[in-house]
DNA sequence: GCAGTTTTGTTTCAGCCGCTACAAAACTGT
DNA sequence: ACAGTTTTGTAGCGGCTGAAACAAAACTGC
């Protein structure tokens, strides 16, 4: 009916969000935009609306791409405990790995001015909910295959893990350093290791975590 | 010898504290600045040089009179555990407390732009180091004291409470819940609630980690 | 009250911002 | 080949930005 569109939507949302993960939504300009995904601005707004709607567009796009994807590929490890390590691990070497110490979009958002504007909240509110609920649920079953202290709350568990999982992407912003961030969890992964004694151990006592091998 | 300055510096720099950390340096216009502070452009830029000059004295302002003097302030405390308990109510109350759910300008700054920006970076570094070197001295002493887990590294124990309270900054932007931050604390606390065993410590060795393998 | 100096308010600047108007180009279905 | 429709590139809009220019006002020391 009428000419096609010469590009790939959802390949240009993904350099969409690298430009926005990499510098912010206000010091993303839309000629930045247009560089970033090599289109015209009218291209860009008939595709996609406005910068603002381009932006939320992006944090769905990384908070369903990145976020979700990565806690639904470690739903398949059959230990709930490997599936709480990993996503860290995964955690601490991204950041590591990334040259520009981008950190997570997600948090940079919040702690940025979106929190002002009721649809990025609930974006926002939503995948720190996810991360939330993946370690809530890994922790609780943990505890059933006697991989966790049964001594804890999964919920407060579930609280610290995602709460210092942000605290590790505001480290990635400034100070990528392997030995503070896996030290920043090591006390937290100890409530992990209690496999070989499930039974009525003193869970309020970590001192547990040396039995590992 | 010359007409002096008809406002007070410091004052005004609280205001423009205020400014930023409201809404930010990028989205705060020097327009806005003189309407916080009710100077007029020439004024402001006679007393701090530029914009970007102001963000920065900000910062450091930020960085000394809130960290900083909380810290001190908490020195005076004789339990180091308190210490420790007492910066993370605080920190959980003044979440709850601000209506506009601000955060922290630091935690802010850090992942915004600033992190490109050596000296911007240097200040944020600066502020992140003294709040963990406050957790580690006080666990230490609280190891000391009785008071701590000693079968706990105290650097990680400082890594992991700091990295912790960067977490709460962040969900202090969205979620300022009461329940979700305390729970988020409940487990890192319970590293400091051995006192009624304060025995076979070797006090004058903090690192009584080693003893596990 | 006068000279000297600084502060202050107003105006103005060039440059970038998000966005749109418009026409040419490119494609489809018939 | 043509009509119909969408995409695309270019140019430009008003508005805001950080910063400077400038003169008038305000103060000090004498």
């Amino acid at each position: 009916m009428a000419r096609p569109r010469s590009f790939d939507d959802t390949a240009t949302m993904n350099l969409v969000v690298e430009q926005f993960w990499s510098r912010g939504f206000e010091a993303t300009s839309v000629r930045d935009l247009e560089a970033a995904t090599g289109l015209g601005v009218t291209s860009l707004y008939n595709a996609f609306g406005s910068k603002e709607a381009m932006f939320k567009t992006a944090l769905k796009h990384y908070s369903e791409r990145r976020t979700g994807a990565c806690l639904r590929e470690l739903e398949n490890l059959p230990s709930p405990a490997d599936r709480i390590r990993k996503f860290v691990t995964r955690l601490i070497d991204a950041a590591l790995e990334d040259p520009d110490h981008r950190g997570c979009l997600i948090v940079n958002t919040a702690t940025g001015l979106g929190s002002h504007d009721p649809e990025i909240a609930e974006i926002v509110a939503r995948n720190l909910g996810e991360v939330k609920a993946f370690f809530q649920r890994n922790f609780e079953a943990a505890q059933r295959t006697g991989e966790a202290d049964v001594a804890v709350s999964p919920a407060d568990a579930a609280r610290s893990f995602s709460t210092l999982m942000f605290g590790l992407r505001v480290l990635a912003r400034t100070k990528p350093d392997r030995e503070t961030m896996e030290g920043a969890v090591r006390p937290l992964l100890a409530l992990l290791q209690t496999k070989e004694s499930p039974l009525p151990v003193d869970a309020s006592n970590p001192n547990t975590k040396g039995d590992l091998h």
